[in-house]
Parts: C-alpha cells; structure tokens; sequence
DNA sequence: CTCGGTGCAAATGCTTTGCAATGTC
DNA sequence: GACATTGCAAAGCATTTGCACCGAG
C-alpha cells in the first residue's frame, strides 16, 4: 500500500545523510516489504537471491541499518542468536507475545503500558529512544497439546 | 549473605534433575555470587580463571544454562551480540533501562506493569514464564554532557 | 573523475560441539 | 564400572570487515 511513500521516505533519508542512491538499497527496501512479519538478515537475503537479486549479504545488513536508522524497520532480538526486523512504517508501537514451545509470535498494543514506560522515564530522568516488552511462555495453542 | 541458599538450591536442583555434583559447578556458582550487578559469560570465564580456577568456557555456559533452569540467575539480551546475566536468587523482579551512549543500566521495579502483563497474557490465553521490558535511550548523565 | 557503495571471501566474536580423559555415583 | 561431565580445540552461526572494482553524483 505504501511502498511508493515508504520510498519517498528512504530516499529522503539517504538524500538528507549525503549516503548515495543505490538499485540495491532499493532491492533490500522492496524486500522488506513484502515481509508482513518478522522476518531476519539471512531470510531476506535468500528471498532477495530467489527473486533474482545479485545484492550481497553485507549490502543487505548495511541496508538493514540504514532503514533502521529512518525508522522503516525496527529490529529485535527475542532470546535468540540473531535479530528479527520487522516493517515500522505507518505502524503503531507494540510489544510481543513469544511462544518458547512452537516459536510463534504474538504482537499487542497497551496505552498503559505506554503510560508506565514515560512514568518510568521521567522518574529516572531518562530519555528513552526505544522500548520492547517481550513476555516468554507457551501460546493458547502450545498449552492445549497436552 | 545467601550463599549457602544458593547452594543448597542449586544441590537440589541438581540432585532432582539427577545431574551430577561436580567442584566445578559449584566454582562457577561462586562466581556468580561474587557477581552484583550484570556480567557475562567471558567475564565469568576470566574471573575464575584469574582466581586460580581451570574451569574451561564449555563448563562456564554449561552451569550457567543449568543456573538459569533452576531460577538462580536471569539471562538477558540488552541489544548486543552477547548475553548478559545476573543473579536473581531473592530478589524481585525487575526490568531495565539500557543508555545507548555509555551502556550503563538502571533497574527499575513498577507493580503497574506486573498488572498489566498479567491481563495481556489473560487476554492473549498466554502463560507466561519470564518477561523484560527494555527501554533504550540516553541516561541523565549522558544528556547532561551535551 | 572522485569517493562512497558493492560483492566476495575471509575474519570476528560469542557460543556450541566432538571426543578422549576424568571423576561422580 | 558406567556414564555424565570435563577440557580442549575445532566447528558453527550471525555479523562485520578488508579490499579491489564499480557506479552515483
């Protein structure tokens, strides 16, 4: 739906931090994309490969950093040994449900949550850039197999 | 203080999963003990080594996993590429801010958020099992520099 | 034409593993 | 004595880096 302003958006970015307007960044930008979930380095890498891409694995962590740093993507890290990213753009922030038995991922929403987290700050005087609440355990489906 | 708790905890909970008593699991728990706020797993390493201990690496990661299975340490991922542990044997839970200019970390404790993860994970049929919230940004020394 | 960006392969850093030797039960 | 546990070194895996080449500005 918003590729073209998602587009828009990067192209300002690049443009405003004199980075250059490469066909690969773009790849590793249409890639993200068509990603609903959460989606790693290697996986995009592999999917930019199928669909014919020749973009290299250390283009696409640069790329992965650069849509991070414009706020197209936010990345995390759910106990593992790599980082999960997910699209960012035109989304409202949640936190995530992470089923340790199938490795499902539940995302959510709480404006209390929200309220904590700037109570929190403020008492600490501490000026948050980023949050993740990330609640481990076994899913509704996961608790019924037995 | 509670170190022989610890131990005592950890004896049983070694006894009952029919793991063996070896000297050196219980080197590494006293490393860990020495331990007050966050360290990792290399650190442990090198303060065993340094106090005259020859446990290897291997036997450093296997007691902690063991450890953190029988409730007497939290593992952590802060956003780095290396996990990050603590004690947790009697004391309550709580979560962290994370400055992204020193690496320095403050802990914080909120009931209000305890709620709210209860009623997420009632909501979401989720049975959780440990959680973190992480909040990054910069800490009032790093703004204070500026 | 300049210099940032790219691909490749090698390097890195944390963590795990294979295997023979060791020590607990 | 059986077999889990250990130390060591090598392997794994995600990510980064060095470098020669390429192409955007």
């Amino acid at each position: 739906m918003d590729i073209d302003a998602a587009k828009d958006n990067f192209t300002k970015y690049l443009k405003a931090g004199n980075y250059r307007i490469t066909p690969e960044r773009f790849q590793v930008l249409e890639s993200v994309l068509k990603n609903d979930g959460h989606f790693d380095a290697d996986g995009l890498f592999l999917q930019l490969k199928s669909s014919g891409s020749k973009v290299s694995r250390a283009t696409v962590y640069n790329t992965l950093e650069l849509l991070q740093d414009c706020g197209l993507i936010s990345k995390y890290r759910f106990g593992e040994n790599h980082s999960r990213y997910e699209k960012a753009f035109g989304r409202p922030h949640h936190d995530h449900l992470i089923c340790l038995e199938c490795g499902d991922i539940i995302e959510f929403v709480s404006d209390k949550l929200t309220k904590i987290q700037t109570d929190v700050c403020k008492e600490n005087e501490f000026k948050s850039q980023s949050s993740t609440l990330q609640i481990f355990g076994k899913c509704k489906k996961c608790q019924e197999k037995e």
